[in-house]
DNA sequence: AATCAGCGTGAAAAGTTCGTGAAATCTTTG
DNA sequence: CAAAGATTTCACGAACTTTTCACGCTGATT
């Protein structure tokens, strides 16, 4: 996983660091709130660590700049006595909150709620889920690429959800003529191969998510 | 069989080391958290006893820090008084849990019951098998060699696959054929040993898996 | 050392699966 | 009810997989 540490103290981001990659996680640095937004939006990270006293732009700034763009975990970071800012926090869209002096055990195993809570409810919640260029806007059922609307019928949508909610599942026909069609489906296997045809054919560049797995069936991989 | 024995006090660990070799297995030893984690990455070890408390790292991290990088059985072993703990212990994936004070025989009937039921559920269960360089994604059907895929055909991952759930297991070409192939395959024995071939290349240097049993077939053993 | 069954290998033949377009059927909508 | 749109079926060809087979090497046995 990648990890962004925001703070301004150099002692503090090498403290993160040290735990971050201990855990097998690759560790990014930004010295305050501008350098975090810019690189959040040239990069892609897993889970943000934000303080938030920073000169120039704020946690909480820089926190609402960044869901702006990308729906991206983050844990702020905050000394003691700042506790008032919690409830602000969790309106801007903050997943975690933790106060200095903080172990670092509990600010690893924050991590790892975090973002396993984040992969679960990001297909579930109505939200919209980014894949690069791809956006599905699950509240309104729209899909856009690029930034563009694609037209989608309801079985590619549907095709398409089941995809994205089985990201990196191997699916064969038959599970998702079972579970997109319905189990009393009774119809020819080869129906999934027209639809996915059809999804690819809308998704553009981004049917390189769907991958065809020779003598199974397919998955969505990104 | 190697066991790892990890806690602070070298009392305890005294003690353990001579019931697991009494019973002719191997052991080794590590004084706190990060010194089993680094040991458990560098080496493979059938088991592991845990203690909780510890400096440095506590067993609960170290488990979950062990659980990232290999799946090795592992039981935890706690004071009385910190039987809290144990929900949230098999939850991070510990095998069994043992409160002091234990009597030899009780540690040994569990580390044998651990380890066989842990090689049961190994293969079936949705995880991704390691074995060193060599990773077996069976949700998404991926292999990968020292963490690039490899592109493997359609037989020839239901042939590893067979091959590592049978792991340490001498099988012969009508073995496989029939359970990989199908029962009604009515073809040449050596239709196997071009998978076999093609197999191997593809699993580059870990081809040392898969062994030759003249006159026999063949084993992957790891 | 000679023999020889058993195995690894490469290449060619046979077989399978998938992507695609087009036509047929079904559903929704005006 | 007609038209438009969505879904399903199907057949073709391309791409890929599997199988067969013959040659040469290996290592066990005599």
């Amino acid at each position: 996983m990648k990890i962004l540490i925001v703070d301004d103290e150099e002692m503090i981001r090498g403290v993160l660091r040290e735990y971050v990659e201990f855990e097998g996680n690759e560790a990014f640095e930004a010295a305050d709130g501008m350098e975090a937004v810019r690189l959040c939006r040239e990069n892609d990270y897993d889970l943000v660590l934000m303080d938030v006293m920073m000169p120039r732009l704020d946690g909480f700034s820089a926190v609402k700049e960044i869901k702006k763009a990308k729906d991206i975990p983050v844990i702020m970071l905050s000394a003691r006595g700042e506790e008032y800012d919690k409830l602000f926090a969790f309106e801007i869209g903050v997943d975690d909150y933790v106060t200095k002096p903080f172990s670092p055990k509990e600010v690893m195993a924050r991590i790892n709620a975090v973002t396993s809570r984040h992969r679960k409810s990001e297909v579930r919640e109505n939200k919209t889920l980014k894949f690069e260029g791809l956006e599905i806007d699950t509240l309104g059922r729209n899909v856009y690429v690029n930034g563009e609307k694609a037209e989608l019928t309801p079985k590619e949508y549907e095709l398409l959800f089941y995809f994205v909610a089985n990201n990196g599942i191997a699916l064969t026909r038959e599970k998702l003529l079972c579970d997109v069609w319905g189990f009393d489906f009774y119809g020819d296997d080869r129906t999934v191969d027209t639809h996915v045809k059809m999804l690819r054919g809308n998704l553009k560049e981004y049917r390189k998510f769907i991958v065809t797995l020779r003598g199974l069936g397919y998955k969505f991989e990104a």
